[in-house]
This record gives structure tokens, sequence and C-alpha cells, in this order.
DNA sequence: CCCTATTCGGTTGTATACAATCAAATTTCA
DNA sequence: TGAAATTTGATTGTATACAACCGAATAGGG
């Protein structure tokens, strides 16, 4: 019933009536939830997000990293240089193709890995969702991305 | 089966089995999504944040901002001072109380209500979503939120 | 082999977010 | 009542986001 088909236009111009806001509040929440956590890595949370594909590849081009994550070259290219001041990462042209930079994981930035395992299990504990549930939000939410995309 | 109680560590570590990423993406990609039709109106998607809650309320202090936005005054202070500038709204040290500030609708801000009106529809037929899906996700949300609150 | 279109990062400028800190006003309570 | 604790915004500094624009490198067609 607070559907977007209800008749009255501005029922649906409050907040508790749409998708956007809580999406965009939970996405704050959640980064904040996970920031002591990083905080204890003294890394932030796309930080976090660029070293969890890193992890998992070892080497991507900006051009890549921005596709996964859904960031522009002017979000990553600062982000991506401080994570290099850190000797988390490199950054090199491609000698193959001089346009492309390959990001490739240094081991300052494989030996965050460890610690980092952790997190994810302790914030599942907080959000008191049955497996089911989880799963159900984490598809819903899936789906979403691919119609928006 | 993806859930937080599967044994592999590094499994977690990966973007798609969590909730938060693309939570964090899809509320880049909603924001991205009204931008076209804030942008006819000239404002940004906070600014319409604020908006919402001032046409439902007329007069509100920038602690009832906050506590409804999850915005602390970092954000707020500047993000009001521009709306003011712009005379959508004014900004007054409440007289019974000089720690609390006054933010009020202007007629200028009140005008933007009817054409924000038809944004909300028009982006939910962009969803495809069917009204028990929309009102499942929206219900699953505000769970979420009020559990991390 | 040239000329043009496209691709890919980088830069600039604006607007959030938010931690940390501060100052003023108010409340509390010994 | 009067000092201490609390509340409330504002300020500062850092880190995203992203639109708009730029320049170098590459690809593609004639």
């Amino acid at each position: 019933m607070n559907q977007p088909a209800a008749n009255d236009a501005n029922e649906l111009l409050k907040l508790d009536n749409q998708l956007c806001f809580p999406l965009y509040a939970l996405s704050r929440m959640f980064t904040k939830a996970y920031q002591p956590y990083l905080q204890a890595l003294d890394m932030t949370y796309p930080q976090y997000l660029v070293l969890m594909l890193l992890w998992e590849h070892q080497e991507l081009t900006v051009k890549e990293l921005g596709e996964k994550l859904l960031l522009d070259s002017g979000t990553l290219t600062p982000l991506l240089k401080r994570m290099e001041q850190r000797q988390w990462l490199s950054r090199r042209r491609d000698p193959s193709d001089e346009r492309s930079v390959l990001i490739k994981l240094l081991p300052a930035g494989q030996a965050l890995q460890a610690p980092a395992c952790q997190i994810p299990m302790q914030l599942a504990e907080k959000l008191l969702l049955t497996p089911t549930e989880f799963e159900n939000l984490r598809a819903q939410l899936h789906k979403l991305l691919a119609v928006l995309r």
C-alpha cells in the first residue's frame, strides 16, 4: 500500500515511502559500522573495496576497478595514489597499451588480507538476519543493481 | 549458502557475497538516477532530502534534520548555508534556546515541491519491481536500518 | 599510411560525509 | 547559586564522489 502506484503524489515525497533514502542511509551506516575495524588497519571503506578486488585478482587496470566498483577515474586516481604512497599497490602504464594503468597488489597490501578476513563475519553477527533473510536481501539488491546498471 | 556462517573466510571477502557493497553501489546509482530530474531543479540529492522534510514539517532544527537524515552538523551546516543563499530556507537561532538553529522553509523552497512531486513516480517506473517486491524490499531495508541505528 | 573517432587516465571544481575539536548556551545538582 | 556536565552548531581537515574537460595513445576506415 506504500506503493508508487498510490494516488497521492505527496505521500511519495516522504522519506519513509521511498527505496532511495533507506539505501542511502544504510550505505552510510554500514560504512560507519566497518569504520572501527578498518580504522585498526588504517584504511577507508573504498580503499578496502579496492583491496578486496586485488586480493582476488592481484592485478587490474584502473578501468577494470572502475567497472567493478562503479567508480570513475576522478574518484579512483587520487584514492589509488594514496594507496600507492603506502606501498599497498603499484601503478604503472601497461607497456602494450600506454593508455591503461595497471594496479598491482604489493606485499604490504597482501599482508592486510589476513586481518581483514575477520571483518565480514564480525559485522554479519550484528545484523540479526537469518541466513534466508540475508540471502533474499542480497538477491533483491543484486537484481536492482542489474536493472539500474 | 552464501551466508556469513560459511566456512571459507576468503569467500566472504568478495564483493558479491556481501550486503554492504550492493548497498553502497545502489545508493550511488539511485543518486545518479535522480540526478537528471534534480539537475532540472538545480538541486543535489541531499538538498532534495532536506526539502522533502521541510515540505512535510515547514520548520525543523538542525538537530532534528540530522536525526531524520542521519547526518551530522559537519555535513548539514554548509549544505544548509548553500540552500539559504538560494532563499529556499532561512536559518536563525531559536530565541527560546540559543543553542538550536531553526531551519524554516521559504516560498522559493515551497515552490519546488510541485515540480518535485513527479520525480518519485517517474523513477519507480524504472525499477521493474512489482508492488509486492517494492514493499518487501522497503520493509527489509527499514528493518536493517532499525538494527543498525 | 593519414585522418578522425574512440579510449583511457588525469585534472579541476563543487558538493557531500564525517571525525575531531571548539565555543556558547543550557541544564544539573551538589 | 554556581561550577561541572551536557547539548548544539560551527569549524577544520581528510577522503570520497562525480561532472566536465583535457591530452596522449590507439584503433579504424579510406
